[in-house]
DNA sequence: ATGAAAGCGCTAACAC
DNA sequence: GTGTTAGCGCTTTCAT
């Protein structure tokens, strides 16, 4: 085999550097490889002579583990899949980076899998996950790997610890992290009621999404709470994308009778919206009220700004982080957790004029 | 040491479950594990039926290689390292997207390195990339890893291929990919001149920017093209950000004689400084004009729709994914590529009312 | 507290 | 075209 050339390490610029290896810090610090390894990974159990030689050597050679073979003996990658279906929407990346803060700092590192709708990525991330190139796994997606929403098709057989954060995922025994989608929708609905508003349209999420079931049942929720019946017309479908706001302002501007208030599940949605609805030429909040849901960053600057939801979304990133980390480490973490969701009272909502 | 118990594997759901390896392959298949792993680098190596047979042992087992052994004996990890500053500015994760579908059809995987301004994690990532965990990395932060953006600093040694991604890193000797920042703030000035705006506001980016001294360079450029004088009066210091733009509203509506346009070289700026400036009894683009720059999908739905340059996002991943893939599998790509803009008319800049 | 040595699972020389 | 075999660099028994 190639027997690399040793003693070769010239401390000038030059040319052939070849990275240091534990055999180097080994070997100048005058101690085993054995010892630099656990002079590393548990410094107690090492004198504090060797241990001080070491790391003195360490800073020498500018020695960094090499982390393919440490996995390969020691089975553990210290990376964590984190699985989201679009990673475009503001909404994720403000909570990936809570994710990332978090797992930063128990020294894990991140490797992101946009799904985007393709299941060839799903099956690709699956045989990734299942390969142990990660130790474990966030779910943003709503669903196990290899399994559809409907819960057709057989989950992938995958051992490592998961986390289901946002979209909670029916029938799967993991952690969940999210907030109370229903009890939200429902304080938004009666927000819109307790403001004299009779005539309430909901723009919903996609049809399959855990989350869209749970505003939904919260609106509906919310209605009879108010005393006000549920009328299906008043039931506009979308997607949480922008697209889908416009899409359901156009069907309400074309409406012979108008709702007074539009409950729309995404702050996006309710950007779009409005944004027709001011083009046909109706006045948001006084002709009709738009009220959205997460509380993104161009929810304050929307113009009206507008009354929304708040998700507590880098504390949602830091709980799923925090719940997996337990789990890897052999800690128990809680099945359940939800955070806390806010009213935000803006500009776009305004109670029904006499 | 620990032999495993060989030869279990049982294939009922039951309990003990132990991951195919390439002996497990080789066994079934009659061959050796040296012939597993041709057929699958380079299959046109080995003889159909031996293929096939592997094949179907792989079929049968579930067998997925182990990346840690594969890395660690290839020198070569499959994935690349992308670097930025702020994962969850929308600008980002669209660029985002077209390096992960890029990176995914060529077998890459990508770890995301969100900076936050954080020097420790610089360091992190530095050492993160001379361990050898990522064959390449894309860098959108505008400096190499160790080196602040002022040049001050040592860049550690990384000797892996690097991309730079629309901030161009300035005297770093590798492939650059980017719009041209100064023709189209230069353009976006003169578009402003030319509906007969003579005192146009300047909101900038941070001043150690590369991004900022080219677009600032472009809006001079503009103005002496146009025959206006470049007045420093009317230069308003910003980052990029909503709040940097409401600060900057807040700013021009308090000042006695105003500009009569506004370039903000953020959409996100923009935005939040037509809010300030509408919450204070303005009009746009009646009383003021406001320019913005990326066209971010919010730009579309502001009110009013906000004219624009428009980066396309996508295709600047998609071509810096691509150019480190070349570089990763030893072909060579052009130094610079400079991708086009466009500018986008919408409704927030009209002529100068006579 | 420390060292010797096995071996994690794979790929790439080399020999045939 | 295929098999044999040596390691990639580390962690972890086991023995001292």
């Amino acid at each position: 085999m190639d027997e690399a050339g040793q003693g070769d390490r010239p401390d000038g610029d030059g040319a052939l550097f070849r990275a240091a290896r534990i055999q180097d810090v080994a070997r100048l610090a005058d101690v085993s490889t054995a010892t630099v390894s656990r002079a590393l990974a548990t410094p107690e159990r090492v004198s504090p002579e060797a241990r001080a030689r070491v790391l003195e050597a360490i800073a020498k050679t500018g020695y960094v583990p090499n982390p393919a073979a440490r996995t390969l003996r020691s089975q553990k990658t210290y990376m964590v899949l984190v699985v989201l279906p679009d990673l475009s929407n503001t909404f994720f990346s403000k909570i990936l980076r809570g994710i990332e803060e978090t797992l930063f700092e128990a020294g894990y590192g991140m490797i992101i899998s946009d799904l985007d709708g393709s299941p060839a990525k799903e099956a690709h991330f699956a045989a990734f996950t299942a390969a142990g190139r990660v130790d474990g796994a966030i779910l943003l997606n709503g669903h196990l790997f290899g399994q559809s929403r409907d819960g057709e098709g057989q989950p992938a057989r995958i051992t490592i610890p998961l986390v289901a954060l946002c979209e909670a995922i029916p029938g799967a025994d993991i952690p969940q992290i999210e907030i109370d989608n229903r009890a939200a929708a429902s304080r938004m609905t009666q927000h819109l009621a307790g403001l004299g508003h009779s005539s309430i349209a909901y723009v919903s999420g996609p049809a399959i999404n855990v989350l869209e079931r749970e505003r939904f049942q919260g609106f509906k929720e919310g209605l009879q709470a108010a005393g006000l019946p549920y009328d299906p017309a008043l039931v506009i479908p979308g997607d949480y994308t922008i697209e889908a706001g416009v899409a359901a302002g156009e069907r309400l501007v074309a409406q012979a009778t108008r709702p007074t208030a539009v409950f729309c599940t995404s702050d996006e949605m309710a950007i779009g919206l409005m944004r027709t609805v001011l083009s046909a030429g109706l006045r948001v909040p006084e002709d009709i009220s738009v009220a959205g849901f997460d509380d993104i960053d161009f929810a304050a600057v929307a113009e009206p700004s507008l009354t929304t939801i708040r998700q507590p979304r880098r504390e949602l990133g830091q709980a799923a982080a925090t719940a997996l980390i337990d789990l890897l480490q052999g800690r128990t973490t809680p099945k359940r957790i939800r955070l806390e969701t806010e009213l935000v009272v803006r500009d776009s909502v305004a109670p029904l004029p006499r």
